[in-house]
Order: C-alpha cells, then sequence, then structure tokens
DNA sequence: TTCAGGTTGGG
DNA sequence: CCAACCTGA
C-alpha cells in the first residue's frame, strides 16, 4: 500500500517529480488518495491549499464554515508537517484557476493531484483546472475520496442514473464493497519550498466575528484526528440506541460528524467499513436495535451520497426545482415572515427554539431542520432558496449539495419528496420530538415555567397558567404568526394556482410556441431586497420602516449577495455575551431580549409592505447577473463519441461534467423541460464555460 | 369484529 | 405514492 523507502530514496535523484496535491474538501490525511498517489510517485509533493471565496459567489462561505475551515487547515498544515512536508502551501487568490498555475510554475511541478467534488461550481472549475493545466503539459490526476461510489458507478438496471433515493441506495448497498480506507502515507518529501514558494496568509474572520468564533471553540474541535474521535465515539456510544434516540431533538444522541464530513475531514468510507462491522458484530449477537441504529446511519451516509449524486446529475438542484411544476408556485415573498423566522419569533415554540439554537450555535438536529424548514415552505410559503440560504450561512456544517437534497425534499421537489401540501403540525411534533418539552425551555427561556402540557401550545394555556409561568402572549412571547388553518387554506390555494399556471404553460407550449419553455424561468428571479441585508443590525429598532415585497411570485428566487452573517455581527455579539457564562454547548441564552411583539403588529408590517423597493431589488439583482451574462453557444452537446473519447475513467484524467442535454432526450422523470433543470442559467452566468463539456447521458449511453 | 377514512411516517 | 396505524361507527 504505501510507498516503499528504498525506492523513494534511490529514484528520487533521476525522475524528481514534483506533485502539487491541491486540498479542498478533503481535510486529511488518512484516507486521502490524492495525497496517496503523489506520496507513491517517490518525488516531492507540495500540499496546497486555495483560499478563493469569491469564487462561490452568493455560497460565500458564512461565519462558523469559514471559522471551521480555518481550524481545520491550521490541523492538516500540522499533520503534514509532522509527515515530513514543509508546509501547507496557501494561495489567497479570486481565481483558482491562476493561482495553481501560477503554483506549479513557480514549484516547478509536473503533477497536479486532486480529489473529486461535486457541486456545479467545482465540476466546472475543476473541468477548467484540467484543460488549463493539461495544456501546460502537467499531468492532471483526480481520484474520488467523497464518496462510497462516483455518482457515474450508480446507475439502474438500463443504466440510466436513479431518481429516487431508496432504490438508489439498495443499489449502492448491494455493489461491491467501496475499497477499504488507506492508512496516511508514512512521510511526505516536499522538497526545499524555502526559495520558490511562499505561503499567502489566510483570512477567515474579520475583527467582529472574533468574540462568536472563540465560542465555537469550547464546542467543536475541527481536524481530521478529532473527526476520527468523535467517530470512535460515536459508534462506540450513541451507535447502538441511535434508532432508539435518533427522534429526540437532543443532539446528545446525534453523531455529531456532519461538519467533518464537510470538509472531508472524515472519510465515509471509513465510516462505512466501521459501521459495517458493528452491524455485522450486532447482528451475531442478535442485537436489533443496534443492528437497525447501524442501518439507519449508514442510510444518512447515503443520503450524503445522494446528494452529490443529485448535483452531479441536476447541477442546478441547488436553485431550481427539480420537478418542473414547482416553478409555478406563487411563493409569498415577505420580508417579515423570514425575519420572524430566523430570529425565532413565530409563535410556535419547537420552531422558534430550533431557530434560536441554530441562530446560538450553528447547530441542528436533523429533524429539527425538518420541522423549521418545513414551516419556513409550507406555513409561511416563504421561498425555498431564502431558507437554504440562511441555513448555509449559519449551519456550521453547511453543504450546498446537502442543503439543496433536504430543502428540495421539504419543498415537494422531488419525485420521492413529501408533498407541498402535507401540513406538519409544530405542535405535534414538538411532543414527539421533545415530550418533556426541555428542548423548548433551553432556547425560549421565555416559557421556562410553562408546564409541559402546555410547553409546545401556549397559546391554548388558561390565562391562570399563564400568568403564573410569567408569559405575556403577544408580548414577551409572540402568539402564531399564522393559524395552520389559515396556512392550510393558503397552501390550497396556491396549489391551485401552481396547477392553472402549470396548465396554461403546457397549453401554450402545445400551441406551437416552442419557445414557450423557456418563458417560467427566463423571467427575472425575485431579488432580496438590499435592506433585507442590514435588517438584522435593526432587531431591536422598529422594523415597521423595513421596505419589502409584498404578495406571491412566483419563479424562483434570487439570493443574498452578501452573507446575513457578516451582517449580523453586531447582535450576535450582544447575544454572545449571553451565553458567555455556560462553557459547554448548546448554550443557553438566559438574558435574549426579543422584541416584544404582537401577532397584529406584525400584520401591521405585512400590511406596510411597499412594492416600490421591489422593483429596485430586482433590479439590481438582475444587474448583478446581467453583467456576467453571455449566452453560451456552439458545441454545449457534444457528440457520443467526443463524450466518450474524453472520458477516462473512475482514477483517470477527466471529470465528467454535466451539460445541457440534447433537445431530444427525454429519459429523465424530472424533465418536463430539461433544459431548465440542467445548467443553462448556471452556464449562462459562467460565459468562461463555453468549452466543450461532457453529458452525463451520453457518458453512461457510451461507456 | 370489521372496515372505511383519516393521519403519519417514510427520503 | 403507499404502507402502517389509529379511530370511530
Amino acid at each position: 500500500m504505501s510507498a516503499s523507502p528504498s525506492m523513494s530514496g534511490g529514484a528520487g535523484e533521476r525522475t524528481r517529480t514534483r506533485t502539487v496535491v491541491w486540498f479542498r474538501r478533503d481535510l486529511r490525511v488518512e484516507d486521502n488518495p490524492a495525497l496517496a498517489a503523489a506520496a507513491r510517485t517517490a518525488g516531492e509533493v507540495v500540499p496546497a491549499y486555495v483560499w478563493a471565496p469569491e469564487e462561490d459567489g452568493p455560497y460565500y462561505p458564512g461565519r462558523v464554515s469559514r471559522w471551521w475551515l480555518s481550524q481545520s487547515l491550521k490541523h492538516l498544515d500540522a499533520s503534514l508537517r509532522r509527515l515530513g512536508a514543509t508546509r501547507l502551501v496557501t494561495r489567497r487568490s479570486t481565481d483558482t484557476v491562476a493561482a495553481l498555475l501560477e503554483l506549479v510554475r513557480s514549484t516547478g511541478a509536473t503533477h497536479l493531484f486532486f480529489n473529486h467534488l461535486y457541486d456545479p461550481l467545482s465540476l466546472v472549475r475543476d473541468h477548467r483546472v484540467k484543460q488549463v493545466l493539461g495544456a501546460e503539459g502537467i499531468t492532471v490526476q483526480s481520484f474520488n475520496s467523497d464518496l462510497l461510489y462516483e455518482p457515474w458507478e450508480v446507475l439502474d438496471d438500463h443504466g440510466c442514473p436513479f431518481t429516487m433515493f431508496t432504490p438508489f441506495w439498495n443499489k449502492c448497498l448491494c455493489m461491491v464493497d467501496p475499497p477499504a480506507p488507506m492508512l496516511p502515507p508514512k512521510r511526505i518529501n516536499s522538497g526545499d519550498l524555502s526559495r520558490c514558494c511562499s505561503s499567502d496568509h489566510l483570512i477567515f474572520e474579520d475583527e467582529s466575528e472574533r468574540g462568536s468564533n472563540a465560542l465555537l471553540a469550547r464546542a467543536w474541535s475541527p481536524g481530521w484526528q478529532n473527526a476520527d474521535k468523535a467517530f470512535t465515539a460515536f459508534i462506540n456510544g450513541p451507535l447502538i440506541d441511535y434508532s432508539v434516540n435518533r427522534k429526540k431533538a437532543d443532539s446528545a444522541n446525534t453523531s455529531l460528524l456532519s461538519p467533518y464530513l464537510h470538509f472531508g475531514e472524515l472519510s465515509v468510507r471509513k465510516v462505512f467499513h466501521q459501521v459495517r462491522m458493528k452491524q455485522l458484530t450486532w447482528s451475531n449477537e442478535s442485537n436489533r436495535d443496534g443492528e437497525e441504529g447501524c442501518s439507519l446511519f449508514l442510510r444518512s451516509i447515503g443520503l450524503r451520497e445522494y446528494s452529490r449524486y443529485l448535483a452531479f446529475n441536476h447541477p442546478c438542484s441547488h436553485e431550481k426545482p427539480l420537478l418542473a411544476h414547482l416553478r409555478f408556485f406563487p411563493w409569498v415573498v415577505n420580508e417579515v415572515y423570514f425575519k420572524v423566522w430566523r430570529q425565532g419569533r413565530t409563535g410556535y415554540p419547537l420552531v422558534d427554539a430550533g431557530m434560536r439554537e441554530l441562530w446560538a450555535t450553528g447547530w441542528l438536529h436533523d429533524r429539527i431542520r425538518v420541522v423549521v424548514s418545513s414551516f419556513f415552505v409550507k406555513v409561511l410559503q416563504l421561498p425555498w432558496r431564502w431558507g437554504m440560504k440562511y441555513f448555509w450561512d449559519t449551519l456550521l456544517d453547511a453543504d450546498l449539495e446537502s442543503d439543496a437534497l433536504g430543502w428540495q425534499y421539504i419543498s415537494g421537489s422531488l419525485p420521492d419528496g413529501r408533498e407541498l401540501d402535507r401540513i406538519d403540525n409544530p405542535q405535534f411534533e414538538g411532543y414527539k420530538f421533545d415530550p418533556y418539552g426541555e428542548y423548548v425551555r433551553r432556547w425560549l427561556p421565555e416559557l421556562a415555567r410553562l408546564p409541559t402540557e402546555w410547553i409546545h401550545h401556549p397559546w391554548d394555556a388558561p390565562e391562570s397558567v399563564l400568568q403564573a409561568a410569567g408569559i405575556e402572549l403577544g408580548s414577551n412571547y409572540p402568539l402564531p404568526i399564522v393559524e395552520l388553518d389559515e396556512a392550510k387554506s393558503r397552501l390550497q390555494d396556491a396549489l391551485s394556482e401552481m396547477w392553472e399556471l402549470e396548465a396554461a404553460s403546457r397549453a401554450e407550449i402545445e400551441n406551437g410556441m416552442e419557445e414557450g419553455l423557456g418563458d417560467s424561468s427566463d423571467e427575472p428571479p425575485i431579488a432580496f431586497p438590499q435592506e433585507l441585508q442590514h435588517m438584522e443590525v435593526d432587531l431591536d429598532r422598529a422594523t415597521i420602516h423595513t421596505p419589502a415585497t409584498a404578495g406571491r411570485r412566483r419563479a424562483d428566487q434570487m439570493v443574498p449577495s452578501i452573507t446575513s452573517s457578516l451582517v449580523r455581527a453586531e447582535t450576535e455579539t450582544e447575544l454572545s455575551a449571553a451565553f458567555e457564562s455556560q462553557v459547554t454547548r448548546p448554550e443557553v441564552p438566559s438574558q435574549v431580549h426579543f422584541q416584544p411583539q404582537t401577532r397584529t403588529e406584525i400584520r401591521d408590517e405585512v400590511a406596510s409592505y411597499g412594492t416600490a423597493s421591489r422593483y429596485n431589488g430586482v433590479q439590481q439583482q438582475q444587474q448583478q447577473y446581467t453583467l456576467h451574462h453571455h449566452r453560451v453557444q456552439g458545441g454545449i452537446a457534444p457528440s457520443t463519441s467526443e463524450a466518450s473519447s474524453s472520458w477516462t475513467g473512475r482514477e483517470g484524467g477527466v471529470v465528467p461534467v454535466w451539460s445541457p442535454p440534447a433537445a431530444s432526450g427525454h429519459s429523465d422523470p424530472y424533465a418536463a423541460d430539461e433544459t431548465d433543470i440542467s445548467s443553462r442559467s448556471y452556464l449562462d452566468r459562467h460565459p468562461q464555460q463555453s468549452h466543450r463539456l461532457m453529458n452525463w447521458n451520453q457518458l453512461s449511453q457510451s461507456s
């Protein structure tokens, strides 16, 4: 497995290869195929990291995510040094490809190795890396370190990609086990880098974020060795009771591994193998619960796999609903609702507790994520992409692929997701996930003295009970922002409207308007008004002046261009001050003063919407995008032979990149109109992608 | 006891 | 969409 020491000594002089290992979300030295391959070359290895967050556009990482990354890179750097490398070479850039090219030139490297990623930006960028560096005569090789199986390896009986999770996962489970995880390389020789190659100092936080970040360090220890510890602790601890406990809102029973998995500090293959071993053991002991726990935990790993699978097959799944009719859903464009949701002032205790935990810690139990996001989509009927963006900004384990899958699942955009018209009742869910109200009491101190009987529906509590608990509804805790019955009928209306619009659009197409297909998607997306970005700062001031957009709009929503977490810093430090006394996560906010607001006040805000601001917002956002808007023409859909000729397989040269399929193909069940689901709008915004892209359908046919 | 009709859980 | 479960005549 590992390179034999004798070989590297002798051959070093003559072959003298120098390989840049480009780290991204694979921040580990163990079971890292790119690093291992580089170490095997017997030449010199230059481990490198390029920080170019501007490339991520609206998905610039949020504060907590950046904090994690910075810690993890430190940890990785230390590990690499221990193995003999000079250091992790870092670059601050706004153009990753240029930075890599410069790095390769200045180090005199002949090889570049990296591990695959599957989000749309990476697919395109990595492809470009191969082209640009390849043209320079650099050998570029890429590997799988992020998944059990590459997305193009998992196909149904007809050789087509799966469109539902269960069959996908069943197929995975009966495929040959993924290779066993590799040990870290014995030694990394990076030669003398002091001359040719300096490191940039990377800055991941600003002054205002430092205080909040200091709190994170008490609760979390990023880094691959800590990932390993956390994993070991989990499989030897909570895993055996996972099937029983996983429903409790309390995170004491969850694995807490997702941030590690996001940054690739923990290898899913290692997870898979070790959990399988546990499962075998418990199966032999006929421990049914333990065995089932393993299956369930592995299934959640499977969902992570599936999120990459979907992202690969549908690169726009983070911004477009996969089911076409959802594009006609008239989302409620209401900033006040959005703000109330974020601040945990909806009047539904379980939802509010979740939102405040998220705010305070960057963490949420999976179940609670479902609760708050389904409330967001179904009760408030806000556009799911706003919620997804907020998750992206605030979650410690923010992960575009997983979150897109989650939100699409919730918003009824997947064939196997939940229907849109089913509203979950937060009151009932409260008693299910938090039967004794402990979770609510921890995060909503204002309800702490309310008896369990009423904790999940304070609005039903008798006045005397409320008084005894020190609660004045509408004053120190809000009344429900929207009644569930009201939400249900609103949702029904919205759905009928959606189907009408959908039918109308279809009729239009059948009337021979070929271009009709594009109409809905060409409609300008709804922007966040500029003011939204400053809203958080105004938490305790009059919100009535917040201009907002009103009413419903269909089509997809733009996301804010600045992460709200940056703007939030001010208030957050205030909040953090309240947590100072708590040593361990989850911190309990003991002093939080949320603005007293009655439902009628909220309604006044809703009523006071100015519509003028809407167009401002739209225009600004549009402008931003049209700056980059060029049509991609010609050569997008390659012929089959071209596609297959540049296909070099799993460990090989080319990462296949999705492109809009040729107009005819209709094998895809999502595809009421395939072009929308695939990358057209994405490509429009990334004109440099005019190179030939490979098409997944064609690939699978030709190989 | 049985059976329609609703609710809930799953991904 | 569908199975399992509950509920109430």
